[in-house]
DNA sequence: GAGTGGTCTAGACCACACT
DNA sequence: GTGTGGTCTAGACCACTCC
């Protein structure tokens, strides 16, 4: 197989020695060239990738090694498998994907609405002290501020205030915005080909102020969530950082421990 | 190996035919078994089950087929795994489990005291329809009402209410708890043999009531996460519920998305 | 050294989807 | 029917822990 760093000549019958310092399985080196094979764009989000005995003879291993490389990345949301198919690249677009890490639900068994994402506002800016520490660039960079609403039906829920790094999402504006009828992360992989696998979010509570009342049509002072995230894309890379209020009248936010 | 149905006639070489409304992989059927020899008591929170060689001997199937069964049984935090040493039943006694389904940390920089749990009261009562539908007993049910406090060093930054189902807590009460000082969950392990799978918490913003500033020393009105937890035993059998307001001053709800 | 879980292989057969 | 992922087996060897 193919390894993925100098310590090549460690090896015997495709197995690295444990004296390396880059030791790592076999199946862990697959995953990761798998990882770099997503990076390139080799496979698009939605698309099929080779089959695992195609991979297997790629990379020069069994089956069954290609197979638990792809379990475990099925299991992080990146590729989903599907019997009878084959393995596809986890795509924004598909409805089950699309407001993946929305946890606010509408109270009792409410069929409810989709919910619709309105922006406001997009403007460029440069990149605050805490931004460029929650994006991890240099402070100053080039950034781009989003904002928008989220309304259920007809009611505003979450009003929002999105950052992003300018290099990533060159040339993202309020029309691409106002004309695109799906999620924002939809948006941003048609667009930019990002695909977001995990996020981090910091809750507290707080009182609505002037703007935020106006927002979401509530007295100011009214208790609301304080919702803080971090979106991370392949290798941990953060990509987006957002900060917003929810309203929890007729809405919890919903959390599976595990 | 040993069958969990009457469908045992349709198999053959140790595979169930795809007739049986019943069917299951075979790991799945292990699973199943590995479950009930834990309800039963068989094997104890922080013990070593058999190993893997045994276990397949027992059951009549492959090491291969058990080591899938106690894979996925790892994932859900059931058993755990010790390189060389062997598997465990996972344990709230273990300090790395003890707050695991505890998401509120301290803001960076302070170096945090573990969290510590102060009864208040614990007293009989019937169940009333929220709480009984939530436990998934009768209305009118005993139960047992638990209130206590949460505290960070010296400060009180949960309070609580929680619920319990009087037929499983049997003999709990105020003094048994106040001699205890570590997690309640440990307490409920080591006293009641419950080990808790798995929670589902929900989140809203309110306004601190009077009973609620008191006890967390803040304004009345301040702004309070409140939280609602059922916790699942194996089998998803709800056996807690619990109902509380965080203090989110120099405190936040830190929530991993996947 | 003995015993445990961890990795890797090779091969068989099943379940499912498309054509 | 063909090709995909899903299950199951058997056996080899590695890595870790404890005696």
């Amino acid at each position: 197989m193919m390894f993925i760093d100098a310590s090549d000549f460690l090896c015997s019958n495709a197995r690295m020695v444990q004296i390396s310092p880059t030791f790592s399985p076999l199946y862990k080196q697959i995953k990761e060239l798998i990882l770099q094979a997503l990076k390139s764009g080799e496979w698009r989000p939605g698309q099929v990738i080779p089959s695992e005995q195609e991979l297997a003879a790629r990379f020069s291993v069994s089956q069954g090694t290609v197979r638990k490389a792809i379990d475990e990345m099925a299991t992080d949301n990146i590729l989903i498998r599907r019997q009878g198919r084959g393995t596809y690249v986890a795509s924004h677009t598909d409805p089950r994907q699309m407001f993946r890490f929305l946890r606010l639900v509408p109270e009792e068994g409410t069929l409810s609405h989709h919910p619709k994402s309105i922006p406001v506002d997009c403007r460029r800016a440069k990149a605050g002290s805490e931004a460029a520490r929650m994006l991890n660039i240099a402070p100053s960079s080039p950034i781009i501020i989003l904002r928008r609403m989220l309304k259920f039906g007809d009611e505003p829920i979450v009003a929002d205030e999105i950052y992003l790094p300018e290099e990533i999402y060159k040339g993202l504006n309020l029309e691409m915005l106002q004309v695109w009828n799906s999620s924002l992360y939809s948006l941003f992989e048609t667009r930019f080909g990002l695909r977001m696998i995990r996020a981090q979010e910091r809750i507290r509570a707080v009182a609505a102020d002037h703007q935020a009342s106006e927002l979401l049509q509530v007295p100011e002072g009214t208790p609301l969530l304080s919702v803080e995230r971090v979106t991370y894309t392949y290798g941990d890379k953060p990509v987006e950082w957002r900060r917003g209020v929810y309203s929890t009248v007729g809405y919890y936010y919903l959390n599976d421990l595990t």
